[in-house]
DNA sequence: TATAAGTCTAAAGTCAACTTTAATGTCAAG
DNA sequence: CTTGACATTAAAGTTGACTTTAGACTTATA
C-alpha cells in the first residue's frame, strides 16, 4: 500500500510516518519504480505497536530499542532484562495511577459533600489537605 | 522557606519552580523584604500534587485546570464532570497498560521458548505476530 | 572585608516529537 | 492534455517543558 493508505489505517499523518523512517524507528521503506514508498501489513502492525508503547509512556528512543526488528540481533539475557524492566515500569505507573484515581475520587466526594457554611476558599484548602491525608508523602 | 529549600524538598529545580510561577501553575509567591520568594508547606503539597498528576500523563495545562486553587471559583457540576472525565482517562490508560504488560510478558515467553532451529529473523517475525494474536486490532 | 553561595530577572537555548513549507515529480480522471 | 490529488526531499517552524546564560543584588562564612 501507499503511504496515504498506511496513514489512514494507522491514524498517523504521512509526515509522521516519513519522520519515523528518518529517525530509524521504521526500516527504510521499499520503493516502487516511481520512487513511492510501499508498505505491507507488517508495517501497519509495527505502527500500532509503536502507538501502543507510546501511549503507555515510552519515548520513541526507548521504543526503538525493543522493536522486534532490532531485537533479533540481541543478546538473549540483556533483552530479557530490558523487557522485564519495562514490565516493572508499567507496574510502577499502575500504582501511581491507582493513587491518582483515588485522589480524584476523594475530590469528587469532597466537592459533593462541601458543608454549606464553608466558603470556596476554605473548601479549596480542605481539598488540598484531603489529597495529602491519603498519601504518606 | 526559600526557593532552594522548596526545591530540595520537592525534587524540582529552582528554575522549574520559577517557571511554574511564570506559567501560572503556581500562584505568585509572597516576597520577603529582600525580594526573595517565600514558600510554605502548602506550596510543597501543590508541587507534589503537580508531579503526581504529571507522572500519570497530564500536561501542565491540564493540571492547571484542576488544582484546588483554581477549582474554588468553579461551577460545581462542570467541575465534577472534569474530575470524572479525568478518572475515565486514568481508567483508559490502565487498560492500555494491562495490554502492554501482557504483550511484554508474551515477548519474554516467546524469547525464552524460541525453538532452537529457528533463526533470529524468523523469531522476530514470530514475535511481531504474537503481539497481534493478542490484540484484536 | 572579601569571597562564596544564594537570589533575582529577562532572554535565549535545548530536546522530543512533530508539522509546515517549498519546490518538484507522478498519476488518474475528464 | 491539463487539472487535481498524491508522492518526493530538505529544511525550517512549532509546542511543551524545561535549562542555561548573563548580569546584578543579597546574605552567610573565613
Amino acid at each position: 500500500m501507499n503511504i496515504s493508505e498506511l496513514s489512514k489505517q494507522s491514524g498517523l499523518s504521512t509526515p509522521t510516518i516519513r519522520y519515523y523512517e528518518q529517525i530509524k524507528l521504521l526500516p527504510k521503506a521499499k520503493r516502487k519504480s516511481n520512487g513511492y514508498r510501499e508498505y505491507s501489513e507488517d508495517d501497519l502492525k509495527q505502527l500500532f505497536l509503536i502507538q501502543q508503547a507510546q501511549q503507555v509512556g515510552f519515548s520513541l528512543t526507548e521504543i526503538k530499542a525493543f522493536l522486534p526488528s532490532n531485537v533479533s540481533n540481541w543478546d538473549h539475557d540483556i533483552l530479557i532484562n530490558i523487557l522485564e524492566s519495562k514490565i516493572k515500569d508499567i507496574e510502577d505507573l499502575e500504582e501511581k495511577l491507582a493513587i491518582s484515581k483515588q485522589n480524584l475520587r476523594m475530590m469528587v466526594f469532597a466537592i459533593n459533600n462541601k458543608p454549606d457554611e464553608m466558603t470556596c476558599e476554605e473548601n479549596a484548602q480542605r481539598l488540598l489537605n484531603l489529597y495529602y491525608a491519603n498519601d504518606k508523602v
